[in-house]
DNA sequence: CTTACGCTCATTATC
DNA sequence: TGAGCGTAAG
């Protein structure tokens, strides 16, 4: 142990033997805490504290593996496994499993994921007659959501008179009907959503003493990390448990908040010390990632911020050169931009693909900067986006699985019911709600007894609903004895699922039948690896909670080597020698819709402050002139926050001849362009290149390339629109590919083309950008 | 009951 | 632009 601890310096050193009492880590970004908080529980068993009263709080799956395994290395795996720690959302998740009892839930509750929610309010929205452009399902669940992770249940929400006001002027009198009925669902279904694994927990804990105090015992030593990312919910849950022994340990950067916007509340961070009595605070200050050019950048624009703990971060490390700032005329110029430079980078200093990271404000960006890439022929990966277990099909093979584990889940049943179509349609579906409400019975257990209840349904259908109750039983019976593995494949081929999608036959349908392939394959690990362990048996029920709280960022380590390319939320926590920012533009980042008031806009600044110290040893700001938003060309101004970082550590490049950088496709725009215009700012220091907005006639050769989003403007080349059957064409996204028919005249000329690794595609050739290739 | 088309809307995202 | 949803026709 004490050669652990020699590994530390001096501040964080402190925190680590410090074994009593409520403290405080304030950890500047790069400078260890990780580290801190794996030596801390190391330490505390080395000093004789059970694994089994250690509790230990992260925010990721992935957080919580590595900081696993990180202490397996060095207390021995066998004495890991007995640490608690896992997300909140885990860790209670199995709590309420053990408790659900005593709050009227079944043990194997469900957990319903957004889409679940979101469909079942949009249910009750319907079904309570409301106007659906008034109650928006989605505003409508981020809305009851806060309430949730504020604890405003229903019942505080009917006694508080200025929320009902509130929602009211909202012109949404009648939310807290919505929210009444949302809840009383979801325990009907023996469902909990993501909020509810946390506001239970807080009913469980504030209703039953004697759990409070059984769970206060075990968790002697509690340690949250990422402490400025909790909410009110997860703020009160921790505060109870660390309420007897006191011994918590808190680990956090005020600077690094970013999801003020999903409910967490930074003033947790900022008021711990009025929360517990004798609080001892720590600072890690010592950067050991970046250059001195960078961690002097971000410091100097997290001064801008009012709202923050005092701290200076500092580096013993080399100065660096400085970020580069650059300006290109439109979005696919900053894609290309990007990937010559990681092109130049990666030769010049030798760096691996995986070095180079391109981060962006918002999932739509990377379009562009994977065009380039692919162009480059630089291998990437983009992080984020659709998640597998979020696939329709993914989620299909899913909800029959969670309807055998607990068939009152009506999110599953409507999903699965009529999927593949056994002709049970909507009307149907709204006579078994409208009974299964009146009976105050689960929509199962109404087919289950379809004949004994007088519905006016018909024969045909009646059958159709029994064979599909029966075949679920059967299911049922089949799961008490087989393993997950078994029952999945079954499923999968008895229900007709697969049959489905191969009479598709489409390329997106083969890429489905994969796609269930490999959840297969996935269940099948999860069994064996469950049988090795030998504690558990592999069944459904285990495997489903694994799945509802899994998340694609969990299997992203694996080593590969390719740039990343993700959302700035997605990239906290990681570190990439060169990274790139790009999109730098008021209204795009700033977001639009985030910088109304101050506290919105300070929150985007630290999100400015966490993507520029992802960067070790360069950074690059990208911006635009204009930019294709929701199709259409949309003019930009640089953003604020470039302005923001001190001329001493930035530089303005705009691309030069001897710059090895040539536009790959619509050269011809460019072609025109007055060069001597982006020539004329060589390398400065300080002051920003006058923004030039491209003149008319630019634009117009922009326009009349892209396409508009009034359809008809966008025209393409006589050239394309002549292609025929047999010809060899290229598409930026598909590839190379063989026209093997077309149909429509003109502008309305589809083709039909086999790409060599898009498969098969149907384009409309004014808008496909095709190249012919002779 | 199924299919096709047209309308709407558009951050960030954990579990 | 493009996904997802609801309505209207078949």
């Amino acid at each position: 142990m004490e050669n652990y601890l020699a590994e530390l310096n001096e501040a964080q050193r402190a925190p680590v033997l410090q074994k009593d009492g409520p403290m405080i880590v304030i950890a500047g970004a790069g400078s260890g805490k990780t580290r801190v908080l794996t030596y801390r529980i190391a330490y505390l068993m080395s000093k004789g504290v059970d694994p089994f009263n250690i509790l230990s709080l992260t925010f990721t799956n992935k957080a919580a593996k590595e900081m696993k395994s990180r202490i397996s290395k060095i207390v021995g795996s066998s004495e890991a496994k007995n640490l608690w720690m896992g997300t909140f959302h885990s860790i209670f998740a199995k709590i309420l499993r053990f408790e659900a009892d005593k709050l009227g839930y079944p043990s194997n509750f469900t957990i319903y994921d957004t889409q679940d929610s979101q469909r079942l309010i949009s249910a009750i929205i319907k079904e309570l007659s409301l106007d659906k452009d008034v109650y928006k399902y989605k505003q409508i669940y981020s809305k009851i959501s806060s309430y949730k992770n504020s604890l405003v249940t229903v019942k505080a929400y009917f006694q508080n008179a200025e929320l009902q006001e509130a929602d009211a002027m909202a012109k949404r009198p009648r939310l807290g009907e919505i929210y009444q009925h949302y809840v009383d669902r979801c325990f009907k279904a023996g469902a909990m959503d993501f909020d509810d694994l946390l506001l239970r927990t807080n009913e469980l804990l504030t209703r039953f003493p004697e759990v409070l105090a059984k769970y206060q015992n075990r968790f002697r030593y509690i340690l949250v990390d990422e402490y400025q990312d909790t909410n009110h919910s997860q703020y009160l849950i921790v505060r109870a448990l660390s309420d007897k022994f006191q011994n918590i340990c808190v680990v956090g950067d005020d600077a690094q908040s970013i999801y003020a916007f999903r409910g967490a509340n930074i003033n947790n961070i900022l008021n711990f010390q009025r929360d517990y009595d004798n609080v001892e605070m720590y600072r890690l200050e010592q950067n050991y990632r970046s250059t001195k050019n960078i961690v002097h950048a971000a410091n100097s624009i997290i001064d801008k911020n009012k709202t923050k703990l005092e701290k200076i971060v500092w580096t013993a490390n080399d100065d660096g050169p400085k970020i580069i700032v650059n300006r290109l005329l439109t979005d696919g110029e900053e894609g290309r931009y990007v990937a010559s430079s990681i092109f130049d980078n990666r030769m010049e200093h030798q760096m691996r693909n995986g070095d180079f990271a391109i981060l962006y404000r918002t999932n739509a960006q990377s379009r562009a900067m994977e065009d380039a890439l692919r162009k480059r022929d630089i291998p990437y990966r983009i992080y984020g986006g659709l998640s597998f277990y979020q696939r329709k099909e993914i989620k299909d093979v899913l909800a029959y699985l969670r309807l055998l584990v607990n068939s009152k889940d009506e999110e599953a049943l409507k999903r699965v019911i009529n999927y593949p179509a056994r002709g049970i349609g909507a009307t149907t579906m709204d006579k078994l709600v409208l009974a299964a409400n009146h009976y105050k019975r689960s929509i199962f257990e109404v087919i289950d007894n379809i004949d004994k209840i007088d519905l006016k349904i018909n024969k045909g259908t009646k059958n159709k609903l029994t064979n599909f109750a029966n075949m679920i039983k059967s299911f049922q019976i089949m799961a008490q004895r087989e393993d997950a593995f078994t029952v999945s494949e079954s499923i999968a081929k008895k229900t007709g699922l697969l049959q489905e999608l191969k009479k598709d036959g489409t390329p997106e349908g083969i890429a489905r039948i994969e796609n269930i392939e490999e959840l297969l394959n996935g269940i099948k690990d999860f069994v064996e690896e469950q049988k090795e362990i030998a504690d558990t048996d592999g069944s459904l029920a285990e495997f489903l909670e694994d799945v509802a709280l899994a998340t694609d960022m969990d299997k992203a380590t694996e080593e590969e080597d390719r740039v990343a390319l993700m959302t700035i939320h997605l990239a906290k926590g990681l570190e990439f020698p060169y990274v790139y920012i790009v999109g730098l533009e008021e209204e795009l980042f700033p977001s639009g819709m985030s910088m109304n008031t101050r506290s919105e806009l300070e929150e985007e600044r630290r999100l400015f402050y966490v993507a520029l110290t992802r960067a070790e040893k360069q950074a690059y700001l990208t911006y635009t002139q204009s930019r294709y938003r929701w199709g259409k060309l949309i003019d930009a101004e640089p953003s604020r926050f470039i302005e923001e970082i001190d001329d001493e550590f930035k530089e303005y490049m705009i691309p030069q001849d001897d710059y090895k950088y040539k536009p790959l496709i619509d050269s011809d725009v460019f072609g025109e362009v007055d060069k001597s215009r982006l020539r004329q700012t060589k390398p400065t220091k300080g002051t920003p290149p006058p923004a030039h907005k491209p003149s008319e006639e630019q634009l117009r050769k922009l326009r009349k390339l892209r396409p508009q989003s009034n359809g008809n403007s966008a025209k393409a080349s006589s050239e394309i629109l002549q292609l025929e059957s047999g010809q060899k064409v290229e598409h930026l996204r598909f590839g190379k590919g063989t026209i093997i028919g077309v149909e429509g005249v003109g502008q309305d000329k589809k083709a039909e083309i086999d790409f060599e690794n898009g498969g098969l595609k149907k384009l409309l050739l004014r808008f496909a950008k095709l190249k012919l290739i002779s």
